[in-house]
RNA sequence: GGUCCCGUCGUCUAGUGGUCCAGGACAUCUGGUUCUCAUCCAGAAGAUCGCGGGUUCGACUCCCGCCGGGAUCACCA
């Protein structure tokens, strides 16, 4: 069991005397603060043991919010945090950060977990996988939170703030009128030296309050601290009050408090986030330290960014880029060992190289490395490159896989015709795929019906037949083009092998005077619908002379 | 506005004082691969290393200033 000497305690516990309330109004205040109770801090932390780890293990985590849809950059970021946990014999938290009931969306905690699934993001502890240290939804650490709240406020580090969102609004205004810099500190900090008296009143009127923290920083005095990726920081010391405990009716932590305390219980070796952060670091060291406890190792990195219209770099948004909803990607059917390569490419700029020199080994071999991850800034997404590599590994997976992943992918009247004559399809998916160069036309499997839908008589008639015609046939003379199929069905035997086809066609086109080129594309758009196929003699023998014959007839 | 982060081909990047008049990948272009494509192969084009000073025999690499982009300064995370 944990006890206060065996937690990484390094600062003295700061107590700050001169703002210590009466037992009497601390107890009032923490009845209002916590009305339906609250986990005494010691508790806590006997109920979670230190883990019992090697050295070199890394306890990391990614504590997405339920409030939308799951942002490409989650993955990013679970993908990082997963390969180091797991690379160093460590362990890998999801932590839903659910301490916003007003935005949070229904269905997106389920969303969450369901992405993790999909792109193999296993975490060994994490909602539904009690693993110790759970809950891992914040919301239900409540209590907890609550706990080291009361703890600040004996201690004099943090106080009730009345203050309403008008009277905030007023005085980040007048700061921005006289050119101060905005922001809830020192003599800007409205409640922060409130007498006793005046606190009482406020309590005895009902007014809902948010617990603050009282910063003894000052933003004259800088603090260094070193950062995994960006190396040594030096910055101003915090000096805002944040809020620490909200004033509705959950009284839930705001994200400063609940990453300190979960990040201390859980046991987190590395906290890695993203570079907005980047601001509120001093903040949270300062809060570290005013709880007794050791500033985390933090490691901030460049947010996944994409073009703007302007031609401006900017990170990605829910609001203007599909691109950032998982969703996107699932259902436009990208591979997700492909997006994973990928996004292992932009983590570490070695990757590349490894995948090309291991085709066979799974991505969990890659060792990513932290020093590579320091210099990847805001990487711009390229979904060009990205096809490359779906692309590739799909042409990579063996006939089998290719066939069921095709399957899976499908739906609807394609779903059916591929299953009603596993055969066919089988022989329909391998043309081309064999040998030393296969095929690489798909990149995502949404495109597999437009690639192999006409082979299926029904699709073919309703999605390919008629537009074929139109759009790539327009040019030849109705006359012609009967005559060119009737001279190839006159002529065509499945069993020619592809040189002697070949010769026959040459001939048939020498003799209606049309080049080899147009020749072969009237067959193709007439068997096919598309004036861009693999190969038509493999498409022909694959077919077979009935539906050869059947479609040149038309 | 204050503070902090970032700045090498279109894009992702290699590069930690000389081996870089800057290398790779994707994209682009050209040629080849006995029918069109996807490929594959060969080749080409593409970066005054944000700008200006300095330090140095020598700077993409170190220092200073400037500029540009981004983040943040919420009872959002």
């Amino acid at each position: 069991m944990r006890t206060l000497f065996q937690s990484p305690v390094h600062t003295p516990i700061c107590y700050n005397l001169s703002y210590m309330y009466s037992p009497e109004l601390t107890e009032r205040i923490i009845a209002k603060l916590a009305p339906n109770g609250y986990t005494l801090r010691q508790e806590s932390e006997t109920r979670y043991p230190l883990r019992q780890l090697s050295d070199k293990a890394e306890v990391m985590r990614v504590p997405p919010s339920p409030t939308g849809f799951v942002h490409i950059g989650t993955i990013y970021a679970g993908l990082i945090n997963e390969r180091i946990a797991h690379q160093s014999g460590g362990v890998f938290i999801l932590r839903i950060e659910d301490t916003d009931k007003k935005r949070e969306v229904t269905g997106s905690i389920e969303a969450i977990i369901s992405a993790f699934q999909k792109f193999d993001l296993n975490y060994d502890e994490g909602p539904g996988k009690e693993g110790g240290y759970g809950p891992y939804l914040q919301s239900e650490r409540a209590r907890m939170y609550l706990g080291y709240a009361v703890d600040l406020l004996h201690k004099g580090r943090a106080y009730p703030c009345f203050a309403s969102p008008d009277d905030l609004a007023m005085a980040v205004k007048y700061q921005q009128a006289k050119k101060l810099r905005p922001g809830y500190y020192g003599q800007w900090a409205l409640w922060r030296d409130k007498s006793a008296a005046e606190i009482t009143t406020a309590l005895n009127d009902n007014k809902p309050f948010v617990l603050r923290f009282r910063s003894e920083g000052s933003h004259d005095k800088r603090i260094n601290y070193t950062d995994i990726f960006k190396g040594k920081m030096e910055v101003p010391e915090n000096d805002l009050d944040v809020p620490l405990i909200k004033s509705d009716e959950f009284h839930l932590p705001t994200y400063h408090l609940a990453h300190v305390v979960d990040d201390f219980l859980m046991g987190t070796t590395k906290v890695f986030r993203s570079d907005e952060w980047l601001p509120s670091t001093a903040l949270h060291i300062e809060l570290s330290q005013s709880l007794g406890l050791k500033p985390f190792n933090y490691g901030h990195f460049a947010p996944i960014s994409i073009i703007d219209n302007n031609g401006g770099k900017r990170k990605l948004s829910k609001r203007k880029d599909p691109e950032a909803d998982v969703q996107y990607w699932l259902q436009a059917g990208y591979p997700i060992e492909a997006v994973k390569a990928y996004l292992l490419g932009l983590a570490n700029s070695n990757f590349e190289d490894w995948y090309r020199a291991n085709p066979d080994k799974s991505l969990k071999e890659f060792s990513l490395s932290l020093e590579k991850l320091a210099a990847s800034r805001a990487p711009l997404l390229d979904m060009r490159k990205l096809e490359d590599y779906a692309k590739d590994y799909i042409a990579r997976l063996s006939q089998e896989d290719f066939y069921n992943a095709i399957i899976k992918s499908a739906d609807g009247t394609f779903k059916a015709a591929l299953e009603a004559d596993p055969g066919y399809t089988h022989q329909v998916l391998a043309i081309e795929r064999t040998g030393l160069k296969p095929r690489k036309d798909l990149s995502q499997w949404s495109q597999a019906k437009d690639q192999y839908g006409y082979f299926f008589n029904e699709l073919f008639e309703t999605d390919f037949q008629q537009q074929g015609r139109q759009e790539h046939l327009s040019d030849i003379d109705n006359n012609v083009e009967r005559a060119a199929s009737e001279a190839f069905l006159s002529f065509y035997v499945p069993d020619d092998a592809q040189a002697a086809w070949l010769e026959k066609m040459r001939a048939a086109a020498d003799n209606q005077s049309l080049s080899l080129k147009d020749y072969a594309r009237i067959l193709r758009v007439k068997l096919t619908g598309k004036n861009q196929t693999p190969d038509l003699y493999a498409i022909m023998q694959v077919m077979g002379l009935e539906r050869v014959r059947a479609r040149l007839s038309v």
